[in-house]
DNA sequence: CATGGTTGTTCCAAATTGTGGAATAGCGTT
DNA sequence: AACGCTATTCCACAATTTGGAACAACCATG
């Protein structure tokens, strides 16, 4: 088969430089006709084996490889992707938009873009809050069955109260969750911090786990329900993007996946 | 490409599954022609993204993907790689092969066929020697450059005696190597436990970073140096299909190569 | 021991598919 | 504006993949 084994020989070279490279660069490199190479390359992006960054142009490997190396790896290249998406997402709201993945019961911020607003919410990376009274917590926590739930915290005892309108009880918390797997996305009213508001919704990767929720969150006085159901279809959208350039099945069926384990580093 | 696409299917699937699948099976859930799949997987094989196992038949990932994995994921293929091709090596010499790898300035024993003499040489997986006195020892520390290896004993000061005939001066050990560099392989008279002779080679990955080496240990009485010469093409004849599954470039050709990080885990 | 039902593997003519040089388009620099 | 550099598209030729069917090898079962 000689047309695979180009295309091995292309994924080779790709693994073992484990740096971008342009077309002309493999072209020279296996002397193959340039032709050859994108259409290889091409037929690689589309199954997820490579991916092209839309700016230099480049070729690199596709999530398929990240997928099965070690979890820093794994969100290195998670960020790669969710990075351009997220930026798009902030000069549309103005907001600041942030992503983060479920640690254990709290959710750890990994990504985000800052709102340059006079007001505005300020998060590192590496931030963690509460999951339960965070929209992207609720999010994450969602994809959790009733039993990996009560499991994660059985040792608690009650839930920790951010905010006057978090929710304490493990009941009140299910109930929230059963409305989040409903509708597909979450919300946050001063739960987490008074005077803050949020809204999330969840990234899911090629085995159609969920592993990342990106928020949008702003002060109460801006991000009024009505905002929140304009911005709504731009986060929406761009989650689905995203889960859909990490090459994640089904876009718009019922999701209820599982969550992917997260990383302890 | 529809070839392409075809095959990255069946790459996809080898993947998801994570164990090893036959033709039929594969053929009935992507739902393509046996012969198809068959010869995908032929060309698959070939290039090292998928390997049969000769008794069962069925295909599983080859060592190109476990390359990128985990060094955990990447030893256990090691060892899936190496085992029977040791016990093949083992029943023509009935003395005690074993395989390590280096760990800083020791070597762990990864694998083994224990010798069922009465007299043998008895070594468990995980245990561990000072390199410079094991013949194992020193075929692992030839792949380090001078730097390297005055760098990995720099705060280590006189090298330990194990027995009598042990190095334990820097000049001497490097004027050892330099013979081991020469010559493809290692012996040790007596070096590390009195009583003890041991003969060790190389085994190279696909990157042509040594990995791991393989040695036969016996009793002084048994491993005269008639028969480790006559022991010296088979060990060496292992070590070579080994390293040529694992894909290694140039079978023959001056080694002189890297000595892969090993995993500290 | 033969038989039926598995499996993996091989074969080959038909035609669909990949080929690769050359043309095009796009981008940044001179 | 013209140049040199990319990535990308195009297309007629032909080499390649295709996949059904035949084969071989194996293991239960009758």
């Amino acid at each position: 088969m000689k047309s695979l084994a180009k295309a091995l020989l292309v994924m080779d070279l790709l693994v073992s430089k484990n740096e971008e490279m342009s077309v002309t660069e493999i072209s020279n490199t296996l002397e193959m006709p340039k032709g050859t190479v994108h259409r290889i390359l091409a037929s690689l992006v589309k199954y997820k084996y490579a991916r092209q960054d839309h700016e230099t142009k480049k070729y690199g490997l596709g999530i398929r490889f990240y997928m099965m190396q070690s979890p820093l790896d794994r969100f290195k290249a998670l960020r790669a992707v969710m990075n351009p998406l997220m930026r798009e997402l902030y000069l549309k709201c103005k907001e600041t938009v942030s992503a983060a993945s479920l640690m254990d019961d709290e959710i750890e911020y990994i990504e985000r873009f800052e709102s340059e607003m006079l007001l505005r919410v300020s998060i590192r990376v590496g931030t963690r809050f509460p999951a339960h009274c965070t929209a992207t917590g609720k999010v994450l926590l969602s994809a959790l069955s009733d039993a990996e739930l009560t499991q994660l915290y059985k040792s608690r005892g009650r839930l920790k109260k951010c905010t006057e309108t978090s929710v304490t009880s493990m009941r009140e918390l299910k109930k929230s969750l059963e409305k989040v797997r409903e509708q597909g996305y979450a919300r946050d009213r001063e739960e987490t911090l008074i005077g803050v508001n949020c809204m999330a919704s969840p990234i899911y990767n090629l085995k159609g786990e969920m592993v990342a929720a990106i928020s949008i969150s702003g002060p109460r006085e801006r991000m009024t329900p009505e905002k929140v159901a304009e911005l709504m279809p731009l986060l929406q959208e761009t989650t689905a993007k995203i889960s859909q350039e990490l090459g994640a099945p089904n876009i718009d069926a019922a999701p209820a996946g599982k969550l992917a384990h997260s990383a302890k580093s």
